[in-house]
DNA sequence: GTGGTCTGGTTACTATTGGAAACCAGTTTG
DNA sequence: CAAACTGGTTTCCAATAGTAACCAGACCAC
């Protein structure tokens, strides 16, 4: 069931039928999915070109195993990246977007890409924050 | 402390010192706040004018008022919006993107109509891996 | 003046998730 | 036989997400 709710005060008028505020909406799901930091890294790095497991758990610091394994299978369930099993010795598998994916990614890297080069703005609005906080608390 | 690892075989090159593959990066604090669906529907939501609380809880729909209220005290925090208090009665308080916060939501927004547009192709991906999957645990 | 509604939250409590570390299985190397 | 590579799964605990209730101030109806 897709709703269709289009609110009139929506100035963008670019909704073809998916409602991503909409609980009932399927676009949530890809949602749910992109709301995972690891995914974001993983979409991106595979934007580089296909990358193995190990591959990818050494270039995205911080991750553990079971959540790669988790979200890379969610990944390749939503059709964002095939995984390919070679039989060679030790198996090795390989992980690359598909076109859909790199659509995505296309999307995700700008993101990214934001996020790097506005760390000190955003560090220093924290700072901020915490200060008047802090001050507020006092006073 | 910055990380300033810049992948040899990163075909983009785009990196300016900031690096979120490195679990030590402060660009990492931006994701996690945007690894969270709510984070971006919100940001999305704001881009079509100021709102206020209720506002974004209705509009949002599953959105609780606790984590409505957490998401965009981290968002107020990373200087992404700015949340005003009238003094009228009843109190409304107004959020609204900062400049910042515009710019992100630009690069948010893309994101989110891929994801409107692309569920079709993407509820199918998971139809497909079930049914795999399910042929497989059967066979 | 008592109850209900609006405003915008906070506070329990619980279910789900996230992450660190251990373990598994196959093969090669020492 | 042990170690290390491959790519995971399992176990356990802490953190988080979500539900529902409660709070506080001011308005309106009765």
């Amino acid at each position: 069931m897709v709703t269709n709710r289009k609110p009139a005060d929506n100035p963008f008028g670019e909704e073809q039928g998916f409602d991503v505020y909409s609980d009932s909406c399927p676009a949530r799901l890809v949602l749910d999915h992109l709301g995972d930091k690891w995914a974001l890294l993983i979409l991106h790095r595979l934007a580089f070109g296909p990358r193995r497991f190990n591959a990818l758990r050494r270039d995205i610091s911080g991750i553990s195993q079971k959540v790669l394994s988790q979200v890379l299978k969610r990944l390749e369930r939503d059709g964002l990246l095939t995984r390919t099993v070679t039989p060679t010795v030790p198996v090795t598998v390989e992980y690359a977007l598909t076109q859909m994916g790199a659509q995505l990614t296309e999307r995700v890297c700008p993101l990214l890409r934001w996020a790097e080069d506005n760390m000190p703005a955003i560090l220093g609005a924290q700072d901020a924050y915490d200060v008047k906080q802090a001050a507020a608390g006092t006073g």
